[in-house]
DNA sequence: TACTATTCATACGTTATCGAATGTAAAATA
DNA sequence: TATTTTACATTCGATAACGTATGAATAGTA
């Protein structure tokens, strides 16, 4: 076998994948978590390397000439595999430290997870915990997180799942506002009021006429944000009315239920990792006690 | 894009995929044009870094753990697109100046290759030039040469060939060596003479009584070389009859072609290159300088 | 058994690479 | 137009990686 094509140096053709994928030298440096110099001395010391320009520099930013278009389609099989090795080596590390990634809801992670991981730390000091904390289903086959908490089954077939309970979830809102409306009773009397939502669609105002029996319109919704926990501060401060689980709401001393006789809203809670992690004791070792921990908060 | 998966030193999944190709880091090394203890650093570096034993050091020399097994087969996906961009980046190289690599069979690059490629440095000093004397026919796609001189038309549809021209082959001896066999001028007196074969195989003595009429037997090959140009020292030195084509042959002034009446063996000679390299200037200036000198050499 | 030829591991001086700081230039913003 | 932001390029001291030299251990051979 003949070694010569494999030569150059493989640290610059990830610098060319990350600085192509990411659009600058600096944002490049920012995922990759080096400076931007030095980002910037690897692609062009790459282009020396190879003989060819893969980025034009135009005013401020880079970019892809046509060869590098042409090129950055290898450099993308390479960070492929690259990926797939990180992968399965994690899943095949037989080293219980190390760091760990969890993804969850910003709920989760901020009023739920905190207890539970300080107590892994305690009980595993060797393990570094990150937490991403995010509405939007990250991605585990792309490696963005080892763990993540979800509230549906995942449909991939890489995926491994364990539902660890049904969390409730109610209307709150804070004392003083539901006194200024007369602390309804009837949905017909709650259906006066604000309301917090994620976006301006029409799925949560379906979602509450066929969950909770409440005819809201769309003006009902001044107070709208992606994050949930700005939803809650907004709840907190006597804004609106919003949604959540019952073992943060009922935690709240500011709030207290809308309408407790309503039938709460009843989710799910999934524990998902990837198949080719999960023989790895470091991720079975959180992966089992993140899933002993949520199923005992949920159970209370 | 989220890219933990790939922040590990990529170089140093190539120093393990060449040392587990290789099967060792004395090896690899030597492949990779580093030293020994560079390689065992990058190795064990990468252990460290994905937290699993790669080999396993047994005595002399290092033995792939199952693990080491299962992820060998990504870095290979790796070196695999690593060889795929470094084809295309040369392909699209715009620079003339830079190395070429040149694979022929072992007449070719001792006797007719030197003087046309002294020429070419003359008028191309930027191009630094590397010849592989090679009876095995390389591949071109594993990028073992640049451009390639062979003896029959490449299969592969990734290659571009162009043929240079039809050189004779005939029968060769040491003039002492045919006087004491009395100047044999008849296929039946030479069949008494020894000869000098590539290997111990029916092929070679199938091809002598096709293409010149001789019936020989395996006793008549005493002497055995896989190398062409030790076969051609054996006939100068008067030990037996051997192939040459016309050029080399008549140019040597200890030999003189035996039975010159009998009509030639007529070879073919192809000029060889990647699909990918042909749109390189270089590899293009060298292809059509060789393509230029050889169909001339071969007219004379 | 002694010898040779490998192999991998270790120690140390040198080189090359990296990151922090700074400069420059082009968009975006006001 | 002035200001801020963002991005790439350059410089220089610190650091990490490399190569040379050497040692230890093993497998093959006389």
């Amino acid at each position: 076998m003949d070694w010569r094509s494999v030569r150059f140096d493989w640290n610059r053709a990830r610098a060319f994948l990350v600085t192509a994928e990411e659009g600058s030298l600096s944002a490049a440096a920012r995922a990759l978590g080096m400076t931007q110099p030095t980002l910037g001395r690897q692609v062009s010391g790459l282009e020396d390397e190879l003989g060819v320009a893969l980025f034009e520099r135009v005013g401020k930013g880079l970019e892809l000439t046509p060869v590098g278009i042409e090129l950055v389609e290898h450099v993308r099989n390479m960070g492929h595999a690259a990926g797939q090795l990180s992968l399965a080596a994690t899943g095949r590390s037989q080293s219980i430290e190390g760091s760990i990634c969890i993804s969850a809801v910003e709920v989760t992670a901020a009023y739920t997870l905190p207890p539970i991981l300080h107590e892994l730390r305690l009980a595993e000091p060797g393990i570094d915990i990150e937490v991403i904390a995010s509405n939007s289903t990250s991605d585990l086959k792309r490696r963005e997180a080892d763990i993540a908490v979800r509230s549906f089954r995942p449909n991939q077939a890489d995926l491994i799942a364990r539902k660890l309970g049904n969390p409730k979830a109610r209307l709150y809102g804070a004392r003083d506002y539901l006194a200024r409306l007369g602390n309804p009773t009837t949905p017909e009397a709650l259906a006066k009021a604000d309301f917090v939502g994620f976006d301006r669609t029409d799925l949560l105002i379906n979602a509450y006429r066929d969950t909770f029996g409440l005819e809201l319109s769309q003006e009902q919704f001044p107070l709208i944000s992606e994050n949930h926990l700005v939803q809650w501060e907004f709840v907190k401060q006597g804004a609106a009315i919003g949604v959540m689980p019952e073992e943060i709401g009922d935690a709240e001393p500011k709030v207290e239920r809308a309408l407790p006789n309503l039938d709460p809203f009843v989710a799910e809670v999934w524990l998902v990792v990837h198949r080719e992690l999960r023989t790895s004791p470091r991720v079975r070792r959180v992966f089992d006690f993140l899933a002993d921990a949520l199923t005992r908060e949920l159970a209370t």
